[in-house]
DNA sequence: CGATTTTTTGAATCATATCAACGTACGTGG
DNA sequence: CCACGTACGTTGATATGATTCAAAAAATCG
């Protein structure tokens, strides 16, 4: 029974104009994706695992956290449809991961195993530099939101998020938002309010 | 005039046992490098430069910068002798930085061109992965960092870096020490005599 | 030595955390 | 379809801890 190929015309698309494949590269690096569903709640990855797959999110949205010297949870990032997560330190690696990634809605994933991945690298040089790219692309984000997290007030950190993810707060419980900006959902339903009452001129 | 070859016991090392390279292509690589002296309070970058080199720092200290919206500095990072510097985004897509990246001390450094580094990538394959691995390790560190700037109290902030890069603050005047910990200096003052009058157990 | 930078201290203020309680929405099983 | 339980969000009162501003003390540099 052969499997039905991995679809995405996001992914398909990005391929073909960022990674600059042909449509050959692009049924090869298709077919070494696998279909994964996840249920709403359920973990893709948790501390202690290693992490054996680079993924794509097809439909859904996902958290990523640790759990600090607290026991708190704390939300790093979210993963919507169209993004990649997983942990690549521990893909590459093979090392035990500290994230946990769950998922918030009902996920399809598009797997790509770690033999597929240097497969990948192997037989599609275009794919290495397209991955490193995204490496390079998330350190720069990681790096943004650092200094975000250092400096800027929560009602900043709050709008910033409000502007580059209106989607999120409609599709995601608020606490998850508040553990994202460091701070109680307390804070964040007052901070909220105080931004309708007294709304931004600009 | 022949330039003097660049010089650094520790790298060579590294080279050697981390990145694998035999004796030729350690050589082929240190042969690539420029010396470069940076004196105090000197920048290697500053915001809208096109970061052109690949940095190793073979003697000093410097740090890692952004001006915040309220233009404060905020620093992102330290880097110590036998580290690496530079903004790599800048560097591979040949855009404006939004970093500061400036001397603390007198600093000796190795730079690595553009051109030098693809040509390294090119004739010392083994380069491109070590280099990767630098990436994903800093990226890694980023992440951990965010996770603590998000978490962590100052007290738990200033302890782990104690923990973990005590030299530091022997070396860096105190409220760089504070920017980085994302408090203000007379905060960080305080939170150093309450510690030391009630020292841990552990 | 004088000038500048760095660190400390004090007092008042402000913002967020905390704890407790309540209201609301949601979804599951009866 | 309703009822109940759980998860989520809000509100209030209070406590805690960092910021702010001002100033002095200490260290560093030329």
């Amino acid at each position: 029974m052969k499997p039905t190929r991995a679809f995405s015309p996001v992914l398909e698309k990005e391929l073909r104009e960022i990674a600059r494949m042909n449509d050959e590269e692009v049924e090869t690096y298709m077919s070494f994706l696998t279909k994964k569903s996840l249920r709403k709640k359920e973990h893709l990855l948790m501390e202690g695992d290693i992490c054996n797959y680079v993924t794509y999110i097809n439909k859904g949205c996902m958290r990523r956290y640790i759990i600090d010297d607290h026991s708190k949870e704390v939300i790093l990032n979210f993963s919507l449809e169209d993004y990649w997560t997983g942990d690549l330190e521990s893909f590459i690696f093979q090392k035990p991961t500290e994230f946990y990634i769950q998922a918030l809605e009902d996920c399809e994933l598009l797997l790509l195993s770690r033999e597929n991945f240097y497969r990948s690298c192997k037989e599609i040089p275009k794919f290495k530099n397209f991955h490193d790219d995204k490496v390079q692309r998330n350190h720069y984000s990681a790096l943004k939101r650092l200094s975000m997290a250092k400096s800027a007030t929560p009602e900043e950190k709050y709008l910033d998020l409000m502007k580059k993810q209106p989607q999120l707060c409609q599709r995601v419980p608020l606490h998850y938002i508040a553990s994202y900006l460091g701070i109680e959902p307390e804070s964040l339903s007052r901070l909220r309010k105080r931004i309708i009452i007294h709304p931004q001129i600009s």
